[in-house]
DNA sequence: CTTTTTTGGCTTACACCGTAAGGTGGTGCC
DNA sequence: GGCACCACCTTACGGTGTAAGCCAAAAAAG
């Protein structure tokens, strides 16, 4: 008899599962992850803090449920299209998902426990491989090598000391502190590339990424 | 007149913010990073939490300075070797000590500002390929590619919700929890390969990495 | 040697954190 | 109407990073 339904209109939105992730990524998304408190996000919610321990065990497993979320916005890899196609499309979206989330990359080092959007995304990796042809270890190895790609890229972009449009200015303030000539190979990239206009590091990820699919293609035959 | 030594003596070993550093990365090894307090260090060092900052800013402060000596423990590229062999044994050492310091992939993601260390590792990587030839195009996409791949790879091994030895039943425990045929690649491939007596993740890393290797190999000629 | 300055440690205090334990009032079922 | 349940709240505890101020001992200056 519309139970929800009546739940739902007597007082503004139910607290759910759901919600609260929701709601943990956009915080950690607007103001980074380690501002991330039960507090805060209970204020976000309208709710006491001690209020999301009904929905949720405790905080890592609402970190680990927020990871699984993000992995639920990556694509999965289309069928019909061939391997190469399909690898290069969901990385590609892999690496936009994770730079819009930068802290998920950070969190997976300490969460063990893959939940069910995970899972299924490496099914749908597995799956695309393997019926294109690809004998077990073969996949295995392709996927091996991809996945470490794409987080490690996506990683290191990251962690670049500057948000790509005043590059120039933060590898010029980063170069005054040194005694000159100290590092000079760094020196040579940054004003060969870094600091020349329209530079933008994550323009690299494609280059590298068709690299290896021309690797894997390669060992494949 | 020694006073350094002088002072050494007098108190058995002074503080340092090397020896504080050192502390620090034996406790999160030890104990992990998030178990990492300013009082259990200073207690570790049989002194007073505070007394810690006046060699250290602040805890994100010794977090990066943390990372910094993780770097410096990385094997430089050899010279005189050729770049490929320079190259591999920079990698493997990386994903070593990366290993060795299992906090330390987790941290990069949120420290923004590089050690000399770190500075000097990323130039002696580039002397390597420069002086080979490379032009400086081709260095950044080679190392863009290279390091991408370390830290990504690093990243997914520790993630790996066993540790290479038990591997066989916690992924029998991890399958039992599904329902039958909900994830088949994944269990596929669980079953002909990581749950193989002598299954060890780790080996795909020299697989990919000279995949990678002969890659750039290729566009470099 | 005496006096002054600097320094490296300690103490105290504050605001914030995750969460265990238990209270409470409104909802759905008999 | 009675009752069980459940989603919320209140309170409390031990832990965190670190600002502020204190104090003795070492270093520097006279």
């Amino acid at each position: 008899m519309a139970t929800s339904a009546k739940r739902a209109a007597k007082r503004r939105a139910a607290l759910t599962r759901e919600r609260i992730l929701r709601a943990a990524i956009r915080l950690a998304d607007r103001d980074g992850i380690e501002s991330l408190s039960m507090r805060k996000l209970g204020q976000e919610l309208g709710v006491e803090a001690m209020s999301l321990y009904n929905h949720v065990r405790n905080k890592v497993d609402m970190l680990d449920g927020m990871v699984d979320v993000v992995f639920s916005e990556i694509d999965l890899p289309a069928n019909g299209v061939g391997w190469e196609i399909a690898m290069r499309k969901r990385a590609i979206s892999a690496r936009k998902v994770l730079l819009r989330h930068p802290w998920a990359i950070g969190l997976m080092e300490s969460r063990a426990t893959p939940g069910p959007a995970t899972l299924r995304h490496h099914d749908a990796v597995l799956a695309s491989l393997r019926t294109a042809g690809f004998s077990v270890d073969l996949a295995a190895h392709a996927y091996s090598i991809l996945d470490g790609y794409i987080y490690g890229f996506t990683l290191t972009e990251l962690t670049l000391p500057f948000r790509n449009s005043e590059v120039a200015e933060v590898a010029e303030n980063i170069m005054e502190g040194f005694r000159p000539g100290e590092y000079p190979y760094l020196a040579e990239m940054a004003v060969d590339r870094a600091m020349k206009p329209g530079y933008n590091y994550g323009d690299e990820f494609e280059y590298g990424l068709d690299l290896i699919l021309d690797g894997i293609q390669r060992v494949r035959d």
